[in-house]
DNA sequence: CGCTCGGCCTGTGCGC
DNA sequence: TGCGCACAGGCCGAGC
């Protein structure tokens, strides 16, 4: 589900809620979410530790435990995790209940149970192959125009397959590829080699832009996001394709058109986009 | 090695 | 109202 601005707005309203809070209890409801080790060694390393601070890389959030375990943690499709106080209502999807002090709770919620849970030292991340084979993200310094040129250059791939790709480019997801994609005006199904370099400039700052634009709305709800606190986010009023098909076209009209590209649900527009 | 495709799961919304 | 189908924000591994 959540792509790099979702999980960025659940990494921040969820620090405070967090850190420096013990986790009294774990109670597992759905073993198999547990990828790494087994659930019953996840809950007894994870018991009774203290939550130092939560990062993000690109998709995953990673919890730092006060006895040098790193929780990991990825909500794929409909995962959510968020802080609960005591006598919050029940979340009919809740997977795994991590208990705080004082009947508070960090829930992990997931209707499609994709997601996945890890808890590894620091020096065994590798064991997480997304993770430790992860690209540069938009908006960091290593991700330069420079770097995503060379990345363009002779690939097969449409860009937008390309842009999907986490190994090349980390964080980016369904919507945002399709909203950078629009905003640069390039065809989803183009070949990533056949843009230009004009092309490949404006959609490098396409990414940055949608990427930022989404962290600033916290994030962008249809359904199942939630950010830290359990609130919705509300990048979806700024959507210009998107889950718009049949739409008109913000810029000239054209109704929006929807087609499979890289084996996913793709929108842009027939006109605005070359 | 690069790439495409199917599979993993379950829920929701739509058309009939 | 009920039923079947399309679709879903992600990723991995098999196979070409």
């Amino acid at each position: 589900m959540p792509e790099m601005p979702e999980v960025e707005t659940i990494r921040r309203t969820l620090t405070d809620k967090v850190t420096g809070r013990r986790i009294e209890r774990v109670d597992i409801l759905l073993p198999r979410l547990i990828k790494w080790p087994g659930a019953e060694e996840f809950r007894a390393l994870v018991t009774g530790t203290t939550v130092e601070r939560l990062d993000r890389r690109g998709k995953y959030l990673l919890f730092r435990l006060d006895n040098g375990y790193i929780m990991v943690v990825h909500l794929r499709m409909t995962g959510r995790i968020y802080f609960v106080a005591t006598g919050a209502p029940q979340d009919r999807f809740t997977r795994v209940v991590f208990g705080l002090p004082g009947g508070d709770a960090l829930l992990y919620a997931d209707s499609r149970t994709l997601g996945t849970l890890y808890v590894l030292p620091e020096n065994e991340l590798w064991r997480i192959a997304g993770l430790a084979s992860l690209g540069p993200e938009p908006l960091s310094p290593e991700f330069t125009l420079q770097y995503f040129r060379d990345t363009l250059r002779d690939r097969k791939v449409t860009i937008k397959g390309l842009l999907l790709n986490q190994q090349l480019i980390g964080g980016l997801g369904n919507i945002y590829v399709d909203e950078a994609l629009a905003a640069a005006g390039v065809r989803p199904d183009r070949k990533a080699a056949s843009l230009t370099d004009e092309e490949a400039q404006r959609l490098y700052e396409a990414v940055n832009f949608v990427i930022a634009q989404g962290i600033e709305h916290g994030g962008t709800t249809f359904r199942d996001y939630r950010d830290g606190a359990g609130q919705a986010g509300s990048h979806q009023h700024h959507l210009r394709v998107y889950g718009r098909r049949n739409e008109a076209c913000e810029v000239c009209g054209t109704p929006i058109a929807r087609e499979e590209v890289a084996g996913r649900g793709t929108h842009y527009c027939p006109r605005c986009q070359h």
